[in-house]
DNA sequence: ATGAAAGCGCTAACAT
DNA sequence: ATGTTAGCGCTTTCAT
């Protein structure tokens, strides 16, 4: 039963399944990539081989040797934000017919980490980069250029990709909402957000929305940015101190759904009716807050979308054999009016 | 201004550096590890070199002959389940001050995924092995032991360890938590969670739920379990159902916060008091859900601890100048009472 | 303080 | 259908 465990510590190589089974070790790697003609005899026995020995292959060895890694590398900013799992989901499920493979590099919003993560993850040499966002810093860039390798921005569209770019117009997101809120009547608007600097995407929303505001002799009532903490908490909070300070507001809009919840769970209590004396939108649409006494009005983000339209274009431009694809995708998030936006 | 642009595909290696600098390879090499005496002087100049080229290391060739690769596999089942991301957070921190980088890999669930993700991750010989639950099929345990890899299993510590485990007991958290629900003189409980099969330790939370309530001669009154859809919709669309079932309930058990908060948010609008009429109590202690009306009864499952002591767990084994650490770590959830448990 | 040689475990390219 | 030969770009070890 027992075999020779003298030493059970060296990892086993080809030339161990090569030895085991009896065939050239060149034979052991076509039978293991399925690459090259190889009768099914030797292929029983080298595979028998690799399964008694349990061995697994070395990546790093083959990676060096042809050149190629299958490896994706995504770079976003945050895990616990909701949207980039989802993401996630959908670069993996475009990657799941392809032999690549997705690599998680987080940031944390700070383009420091940005640098040091993606440098990490080049010195790596992955088949494609899919990256958070259109401002990366100068380093960064200059990175991505150099490398060589397909770099997929994504999210947002509102900019120069360094080479593709897959997401929405966030300044049209932020003007598509500013129009539906005046076309329904509210006038007395006032804002909630993050803390601009940290998020281009919802600056980019906040600037589209106050413009489409703009342009219609409409100007925002009020507003107030936070940082950090439970996104829901601070929703109510905000919304509180804002109807206290402002009184006469008529809507809220929220960068995001989270605070947008806050905002409305307040409202509610206080026996504010909601879409009537008060309407609320948030943004990205995001599954979590469904259950909620009222649908909260809100925009798609389209995540799943930009994520697997991303890792296409990295597929693609890693098979010859499959579709150039455009370099530039944009996608159109709708409103979903909800039951807190009255629709005109 | 411009250089020879001829061919800008070919990614730059040591030697590079190493003529640009007109140092050899090896001392270009010395420089970019910090190993050995370099003067000042070469020290300079190779990092000029380096900076001016916008070099970056290939780190495949760079393991294959150190044997050495800086990375640790983290495995779990989802990422869109709050509480890995937290998990994450907890190993990031842990392994910042160390060389190591974590690399994740998503199983949803699946035995089979997890199989497969194993063998990917385990192909690139990385410096650990973090992966949540102590079940794994017979397969993944073989690669995990044949490995020779530090192996720490997370979350969970009701069984025996491949390796090394970090995590909280389940049953006991189960337990606390019925005697603590009896003790408040709440009598007729439901329960309800995910569909069992899929999370271990959810059974076992229930599973010493149970036990706990029988020893005090009392039964669960009602159970339902859920799959997919919005946790918070699904929470309150059983919660309905099971009011309507088995109206004398007067307390409901969760297996998670988000079902709990779907929960609380149907009774306070049904108008039934809680904690008075009914009792309520989650688990995980998820930040999210901090702004609702009420605070929700918790146990806190310290997956950021998990986390870290993991990492460290795997760091001390790579580094021998470390303290050795415990391969069993028991963490111990505490209740939190909220606004939904009332406290005898 | 610096350099030269050997080889990590594979695969590309060429035999046979 | 199978085997042989050279590396891939680094780091280890040993010289100098």
């Amino acid at each position: 039963m027992d075999q020779d465990m003298s030493q059970q510590k060296r990892p086993l190589t080809l030339r161990d399944v090569s030895e085991v089974s009896g065939v050239s070790e060149m034979t052991v790697s076509r039978v293991l990539r399925n690459r090259g003609d190889v009768s099914a005899a030797t292929r029983e026995k080298v595979l028998n081989a690799t399964k008694t020995l349990g061995y697994v292959p070395n990546k790093i060895a083959g990676a060096l040797a042809s050149q190629r890694v299958n490896l994706v590398a995504v770079i976003i900013p945050s895990l616990s934000n909701m949207v980039f799992p989802e993401v996630m989901t959908g670069i993996s499920d475009a990657l799941d017919d392809t032999p690549l493979q997705p690599v998680v590099g987080v940031t944390n919003y700070l383009p420091e980490r940005e640098e040091k993560v993606l440098y990490e993850m080049l010195s790596w040499r992955p088949s494609g980069v899919i990256i958070a966002g259109l401002e990366q810093s100068e380093t960064s860039r200059a990175m991505l250029i150099n490398s060589g390798i397909p770099v997929v921005q994504i999210m947002d569209i509102d900019g120069e990709p360094i080479d593709a770019m897959v997401g929405i117009s966030h300044r049209r997101a932020g003007r598509k909402m500013a129009e539906a809120i005046l076309k329904s009547g509210y006038q007395n608007i006032g804002f909630m957000g993050t803390q601009m600097p940290l998020d281009h995407r919802a600056r980019k929303r906040f600037e589209g929305f106050t413009q489409a505001l703009g342009k219609q002799g409409v100007e925002i009532m009020d507003q107030e940015f936070y940082t950090g903490g439970s996104a829901l908490a601070k929703g109510r909070e905000m919304t509180a101190a804002m109807m206290e300070r402002s009184p006469e507001l008529d809507f809220m809009y929220y960068s995001n759904d989270m605070i947008g919840a806050g905002g409305l769970l307040h409202l509610r209590e206080q026996g504010i009716s909601v879409p009537g004396q008060m309407g609320l939108a948030g943004f990205n649409k995001v599954e979590l807050i469904d259950g909620l006494p009222q649908r909260l009005a809100t925009m798609d983000s389209c995540r799943f979308e930009i994520g697997q339209m991303a890792a296409k274009i990295i597929a693609s431009r890693n098979d010859p054999t499959l579709e150039p694809m455009s370099n530039v995708i944009e996608l159109s998030p709708k409103i979903a009016y909800g039951d807190t936006l009255r629709r005109k």
